[in-house]
DNA sequence: CTGGATAGGGATAAATTTATCCCTATCCCT
DNA sequence: AGGGATAGGGATAAATTTATCCCTATCCAG
């Protein structure tokens, strides 16, 4: 694991909420496990795009700082899923603001600025 | 400027939040701007921390996507001022969530994660 | 025994963001 | 003439995050 050589700033609440959903995939993986795909490997095969080794290191960045924990089952085939914590549950609202304004405001953002390259994703479409 | 070679995808909103406040210090820059701190060198001042090269780049980039615009005054010593425009003004409720939700949860946070590092960010501390 | 699914991580490179240093140019004040 | 404030950017390095590649290990089905 990297270690950092700049000390984090984490007494502004707004860094705090950053350092939780600013990741490039880490929203989608919060979103994943709250709509209940729990698995590792369910995760990964719906985030097809992204390599299975960046989502694992977000799953235990989330892991790290109690947004997410993470249940062994001692079944046969070696069974792990992840649930959010309760602090992980209180940010979806703040995250669906985000969405909220983001879908809002997506068009306006992209035109203003150029280089926009048209991509897919599906995160957080289905919330409701 | 810095040319991605991977495309950004921001089809999907939270990306687009996150690409408005999830700079290191573009929260800071846009909460500045929102209590009337306008001028660059002022900003400059309050933002002592942060090396005024990167202030200038938070900028240029705000206002690339609009959410802030620039006015520059035909005065003697050519003055500059920048002020929200009215989508950066629509994410400032967005940016209190997330302040109230991080300053609620990062002792929490900071609990769960090592290599905690005490520091200042007085970002939005004076929201009311 | 081979293949596929499960979960996970080391080593390394690439991409991106932040940081440092220093330079231009105008104007005002002394 | 020199110093400081204003606004801004080039060149480059450092830090950090993402991406790729490939390996371990267990278990089950066929």
């Amino acid at each position: 694991m990297y270690q950092k050589k700049i000390p984090e700033l984490l007494d502004c609440g707004l860094a705090v909420a950053i350092k939780v959903v600013g990741g490039k995939w880490k929203a989608w993986v919060i979103d994943c496990i709250r709509r209940g795909v729990r698995r590792p490997s369910a995760i990964h095969r719906e985030m097809q795009a992204v390599n299975p080794r960046i989502v694992n290191l977000h799953l235990k960045e989330l892991e790290e700082i109690g947004i997410i924990y993470k249940e062994i089952f001692a079944e046969v085939p070696a069974r792990v899923e992840y649930r959010l914590t309760p602090v992980g549950q209180s940010i979806l609202p703040v995250m669906e603001a985000m969405e909220q304004w983001g879908n809002e405001n997506k068009e306006y953002i992209n035109r203003h600025q150029a280089g926009y390259a048209p991509g897919n994703c599906a995160l957080l479409q289905e919330t409701n």
